[in-house]
RNA sequence: GCGAGGGUGUCUGAGCCUGGCCAAAAGAGCCGGACUUAAGAUCCGGUCACGAAGGUGUUCAUGGGUUCGAAUCCCAUCCCUCGCACCA
């Protein structure tokens, strides 16, 4: 077929299927799938093809089942990243420019107004609706909305105002990456440098000097206890602060630091590190220590200086061996506190000498740090004088001893160096107050939602164990932002709700989506929705008629059926949905399973639009057509595992549809009276109906595929070779026709839409009965010789293969009565190693003498070369293979141009004739 | 690093749970043949090695182990993908 004969169907289908699939409540069963919205941000590639064109497979297969099908769209607008792409335009950024003005193909009097944001949205808005149409998603678009409408916002309202009632909201401090240039919290796509940078929670130890107090800030506090000195650089100028009022000795970086994190600090004046060397600071926990000089400490980390704690930190230990090398500080010996099985009184030292490390300059100095600290906390103990607590519970407790009794505090630092905001400003931490949270951590709420989940069906099943893992690892969640589109928490309007807090239960949204539409947002009050998603009762409800229509609808279609989503959304969006629904909803509408998509590659590289690495959907419909693209993106892979796009691997796809087309149009020609072979490819069709249904009951879109595309497909060409010359085929094929492209349908809707109306069907193929194995069609028998045949057809070719004569002549011997009754008796045998005394206890059998033990291992053999289930088909009855044979010696003659004679075995004495067995009978070729 | 899932022939990818149906489905690619003025499409055959008889040998990330028998079970190692939080 052409791409213009293909674009031509195409464009007859969509004219059909405009308002085809706007389902409304009815009586039956329904379905209710939906798939995680998109964010309008730019235009579709083939990449986000599959994640609707799969949910849509499975929804056309559940329709032509007879169930009422919804799938729903919108689009998810709330949030920040518009904002920055509509500044990045107004800039002109020239990536930004170029990412839409070349990749995307946004005209330029278009490009223009996405100085504003929603303009973004609005345009991609619309074109993946377009693009959706195109490919033949069967959506119901009366129900499309985005999250910045007025009534959304109104329903956001209700479901915050239910989880604020319900205490899973609490109000806290929150420590981020934050941009002091921007003013603004940073995320990781807004970093150049330092994305996996952690914030880690250092305790600082406040030690004396004089009337001023040294901050060392450290993630070991238990440590204290062998402290023998401090550590300052002695190259960098320190400054005196006032922190919180108390004069501070820290590097000027921390207190710029400190002034982010909850203190007022005012620096009063300097003091070099040169001039702290050898002076003495106290803490009570430690006593008098000195303070000495090191060069690795970095006055950027934390507060600039450190505790050293030489016998259980290497960096301590060698920088201390330093000094002393050089004939200084010899009086300072470390103190070791933590005994670990696999090292001696003193760790550090056990450590530095094993390595053999010259000095503090050596660099896997890290990684020996982290292989001792690792140690201790996993196996180390404190001395009994110091409290005898294991190192992973001292840390905390004695934490905690010293924020009551000795004005410790928190400090937060990033575990790695240099993190740099997009604006090309250092990143640092700074604590946000009132932030809300949703408390996520609570315990209650979690146990809530694994018993969910063990209700749910999950797809593939092994994800199932990651949603496990990520309830169990939730923390709270910081569920406000200042900046960005989006629904103004009720009881705190100063705040937004975060992009991923408002998409938790709008597929109840969907709904009455339309039904909203007309109605005034200012009536969409909580008790309305109370009403609507919960039937409460409330007085003074509007409009109750309407009211209740939507409260019908919604009941219909509730709880949803499946939502998909791609594997990444697992450990936020998807979990985070289940946590929403079993805070709102009773029981009976909570959801009912979840099928997680793989990843899209495109030529074996990862799709990803800022590396230019796409390729659009509209452009893969334009050049392949929307069902070779359907077909490839369903096909090739199972859902949930990941797929790469080829071109070239897609063309051939291409291929095999047109080759479909043309089968079909040949077939419902066909004219001849159905004989014998008919009968097996009835009953052959009845398997692959079975088989395809099951298939996409558990989603397996490839593996449906196969079975009734290249499934049907090579039985045909068994059944043509089998026709006698000169036959097209019955009139049997018309009705194989008519199950073949409704099998299809799912999958390659256009084709099959056309194909339907060339059969002279009436309707919509979208809408035609699935099709249901017949019973009554099914003939094993005829499938086990048709089997027995190819199988010899297969064995004569492959001896024609190999031996280097011209054959005159082929016989087939067929094993003997007795020989049958052997392989009967040892196939159903349990125990195959008394087998053959059992069969010697027949006179027959032992007049043959040693032919009857060799048979046995041949049959022995040769049944578990067989599959189970022609085995057990065997065992019940051995077919009449002279019949068979005979039956078959035109089409065998056909074949290989020779005459073909049937004999028995067991009359013969031909030497091959003895290797005659049940189900492989002896081959000469002469 | 931690958590989850994976590594099969030229490629995509079945099989692995429940060990013998497995030289390993199906598709793609490639090679050869038929058809055609030719190309494409289509059809037929081949595609680990060896073989003048339907077989034999070696293979399923690597190295061990269990078993009469391992792609399948166990252990170790290496490699890949996703997630690790305020971001859609």
């Amino acid at each position: 077929m052409s791409s213009h004969d293909i674009q031509q169907i195409e464009h007859e289908t969509l004219r059909l299927w405009e308002h085809a699939f706007e389902p409304n409540p009815v009586p039956g069963e329904k379905f209710y799938l939906n798939v995680a919205y998109p964010y309008p941000s730019g235009a579709m590639h083939v990449g986000h093809g599959r994640t609707y064109i799969a949910p849509d497979v499975i929804a056309r297969f559940q329709r032509m089942q007879g169930r009422t099908v919804l799938y729903p769209m919108a689009f998810h607008v709330t949030g920040a990243p518009v904002i920055g792409i509509s500044r990045r335009i107004a800039r002109n950024d020239p990536k930004a420019v170029a990412l839409y003005r070349d990749l995307y193909r946004v005209p330029p009097d278009v490009l223009a107004q996405f100085t504003d944001p929603l303009a973004i949205v609005r345009y991609f808005s619309d074109e993946y609706e377009r693009v959706m149409r195109a490919c033949g998603i069967s959506i119901d678009w009366r129900r499309r909305f985005t999250t910045v409408d007025p009534p959304y916002s109104r329903f956001i309202e209700w479901q915050w105002k239910h989880l604020g009632d319900e205490d899973h909201v609490i109000k806290g401090a929150h420590p981020v990456r934050y941009c002091p240039a921007c003013d603004n919290p940073v995320g990781d796509h807004d970093l150049l440098e330092g994305e996996k940078a952690e914030i880690l929670q250092f305790t600082l130890v406040m030690f004396r000097y004089h009337d001023a107090l040294i901050p060392t800030a450290t993630l070991r506090p238990e440590t204290i206890y062998g402290v023998t000195n401090l550590w300052v650089n002695p190259d960098t100028i320190y400054v005196r602060t006032l922190v919180d009022g108390m004069p501070w000795i820290v590097s000027r970086e921390a207190a710029r630091k400190l002034a982010l994190q909850d203190h007022t600090v005012e620096i009063t004046g300097e003091v070099a590190g040169q001039e702290l060397i050898d002076q003495v600071v106290s803490h009570p926990l430690c006593g008098e220590v000195p303070i000495l000089p090191a060069r690795f400490v970095e006055p950027d980390m934390a507060s600039g200086i450190v505790m050293s704690v030489p016998a259980h930190a290497p960096f301590d230990y060698i920088a201390l061996r330093d000094l002393q090398e050089e004939g200084i500080y010899a009086g300072i010996a470390p103190v070791p506190i933590i005994s670990v099985p696999a090292y001696g009184d003193v760790p550090a030292k056990d450590a530095v000498e094993r390595a053999r490390i010259k000095n503090q300059d050596d660099p896997r100095m890290e990684a020996l740090t982290q292989e001792v600290y690792s140690a201790e906390f996993a196996t180390g103990r404190l001395y009994e004088r110091y409290g005898g607590e294991p190192v992973r519970q001292a840390r905390d407790t004695v934490a905690a001893m010293m924020t009551a009794e000795y004005g410790s505090i928190p400090m937060y630092e990033f575990d790695t160096r240099s993190v740099v905001c997009r604006c090309g400003g250092q990143v640092f931490v700074r604590i946000l107050h009132d932030q809300w949270f949703l408390q996520y951590s609570d315990p209650a709420w979690k146990s809530q939602v694994i018993e969910h989940l063990d209700t749910m069906t999950l797809v593939p099943p092994e994800v199932r164990a990651e949603f496990e893992r990520t309830v169990d690892w939730l923390k709270d969640w910081a569920c406000t932002r200042k900046v960005g589109l989006g629904t103004r928490l009720p009881w705190d309007p100063a705040w937004l709700i975060e992009p991923l807090s408002d998409s938790t239960v709008y597929m109840a949204y969907y709904t009455i989506a339309h039904h909203l539409k007309r109605v005034s947002p200012d009536l969409l009050t909580p008790e309305v929705f109370d009403y609507i998603f919960l039937g409460k009762e409330s007085p003074s409800l509007p409009d109750r008629e309407t009211l209740d229509l939507m409260r019908r609808e919604f009941l219909f279609w509730y709880p949803y059926d499946f939502r998909f989503s791609a594997k990444d959304l697992i450990s936020n969006h998807l979990t985070f949905q289940l946590f929403h629904h079993v805070a709102i909803f009773p029981r009976s509408l909570l959801p009912r399973g979840m099928v997680v998509f793989g990843m899209g590659l495109l030529n074996g590289a990862k799709m990803s639009s800022s590396k230019g690495n796409v390729f659009l959907l509209e452009d893969a419909i334009r050049e392949f057509g929307a069902d070779t693209v359907r077909m490839f993106l369903v096909g090739s892979a199972e859902p949930w595992q990941d797929f790469d796009w080829r071109n070239e691997l897609v063309a051939s796809t291409r291929r095999q549809i047109d080759r479909f087309s043309s089968t079909i149009e040949e077939l419902r020609m066909a004219t001849g009276i159905p004989g014998d072979i008919d009968r097996w490819l009835a009953s052959r069709l009845q398997g692959h109906i079975e088989r395809m249904t099951g298939a996409l009951d558990r989603f397996q879109t490839r593996q449906a595929l196969q079975e009734a595309f290249f499934g049907i497909e090579s039985d045909i060409r068994w059944y043509r070779r089998r026709l006698p010359a000169g036959s097209a085929g019955s009139s049997y094929l018309r009705a194989l026709s008519s199950v073949w492209v409704r099998l299809l349908a799912p999958i390659i809707p256009f084709t099959c839409e056309h194909l339907w109306k060339s059969l002279g069907e009436d309707g919509l193929v979208s809408y035609a009965p699935w099709p249901v194995p017949d019973p009554s069609l099914g003939d094993a028998e005829r499938e086990l010789t048709e089997d027995l045949l190819a199988r010899t057809v297969e064995d004569i070719e492959s001896i024609l293969k190999i031996i280097p004569l011209t054959p005159s002549a082929i016989i087939i011997y067929t094993a003997p009565a007795w020989k049958r009754e052997i392989f009967v008796t040892v196939a159903a045998a349990d125990n195959k190693g008394t087998v053959v005394k059992e069969i010697m206890k027949d006179t027959g059998m032992r007049r043959r003498g040693k032919e009857v033990p060799d048979t046995v291992r041949q049959c022995t053999t040769l049944i578990h070369k067989l599959p189970p289930h022609i085995i057990s088909r065997l065992i019940q009855g051995m077919p009449d293979e002279e019949l068979l044979f005979l039956n078959a010696a035109g089409f065998l003659e056909k074949e290989f141009g020779v005459p073909v004679t049937v004999r028995d075995a067991g009359e013969s004495t031909h030497p091959k004739a003895v290797l005659a067995l049940p189900f492989k009978p002896a081959l000469v070729v002469e």
